[in-house]
DNA sequence: TTCTTTGTTCCGGA
DNA sequence: GTCCGGAACAAAGA
């Protein structure tokens, strides 16, 4: 669920909170995410400071001062919540109130040095939270395989038309395929699809210039767009600080199975089908 | 009980 | 060897 934008509301808030300060104890409550955490890795960071919060696809990567680097990925249902020392956090009407249900998947929990906690909460237990070393990164199995940003200008038409030749994919498997442009997952795909007027089971061979040009002018801006609004809150997407986004107000497609098409005169109903085990919706009119 | 959800990996067939 | 599509897997809620 958390794609691009997502991860980059969370790392955003996470900059604004929790730089320059130390993680002095971590708590794990349980260790069956994705993957096991390594405990000795784990000891590897106490005492030592954050510098600085990247992300790379739908990776968020926490830069220490010793050299390591937190990687997380959020899965389906990974969030993060930033609490003080009462458990609370703030009350206003725009910030979540953890429950006791959310109590229930808070997996990890790291103490920093001002006595806030930084607490992963994963409801499905897809996402994971791995340590390494800050200079393995690019040749680490998770990044080395990943494609191009889809906001960096080695997304181009030339990279798009040439990753295309001899493919007989469909155009929405290549656009959730990491290995060509990474950060795009279902839902993003799925609206990229609508708003270029291409209907997600076309083959990719059948994609000219003018349409690559389309599907990627639109990839930067609903992207942009999203993280504009803070992402898109549903299943309960959260930054940190438990604000949600808006972005899925804006939904053209996804989810909208036998709603309207209002697309200009487009009179077409929103279909569903399957590509690729996926939900897929398009409108069976404007989407060619 | 069954279905749904996602990113990723694996496997069989072409 | 490569490509592609489908299945499997993780967990939990409805």
């Amino acid at each position: 669920m958390p794609e691009l934008p997502e991860v980059e509301v969370v790392k955003e808030s996470l900059k604004n909170t929790i730089i320059n300060l130390i993680f002095k104890k971590v708590i794990i409550n349980s260790n069956n995410l994705r993957y096991k955490i390594n405990k000795r890795d784990l000891n590897k960071i106490i005492n030592k400071k954050v510098l600085s919060i990247t992300r790379r696809s739908k990776y968020l990567l926490i830069n220490l001062s010793n050299k390591m680097t937190i990687v997380i990925h959020l899965g389906m249902t990974g969030k993060f919540f930033l609490v003080n020392k009462t458990n609370q956090i703030k009350k206003t009407s725009f910030y979540y109130q953890i429950t006791k249900k959310d109590e229930k998947h808070n997996h990890v929990i790291f103490l920093l040095s001002n006595n806030v906690k930084l607490i992963y909460n994963d409801v499905r237990k897809f996402g994971f939270i791995k340590i390494i070393l800050s200079g393995n990164i690019k040749q680490n199995a998770h990044f080395k395989i990943l494609g191009p940003e889809p906001f960096s200008k080695n997304f181009n038409i030339k990279y798009f038309k040439n990753y295309l030749i001899n493919k007989n994919r469909t155009i929405k498997d290549i656009l959730m395929d990491q290995r060509f442009v990474s950060g795009l997952g279902n839902i993003y795909v799925n609206e990229v699809l609508f708003l270029s007027n291409i209907k997600p089971s076309t083959n990719s061979k059948k994609i000219d210039d003018k349409k690559i040009k389309n599907i990627i002018k639109n990839t930067k801006q609903i992207l942009k767009k999203s993280i504009k609004q803070g992402g898109s809150s549903i299943k309960n997407f959260n930054d940190s600080n438990g604000k949600q986004g808006h972005f899925q107000q804006n939904f053209r497609v996804y989810g909208k199975e036998g709603v309207k098409c209002h697309k200009g005169k487009c009179k077409g109903v929103i279909k569903r089908s399957f590509i690729s085990n996926r939900s897929t919706f398009f409108c069976s009119r404007c989407q060619k």
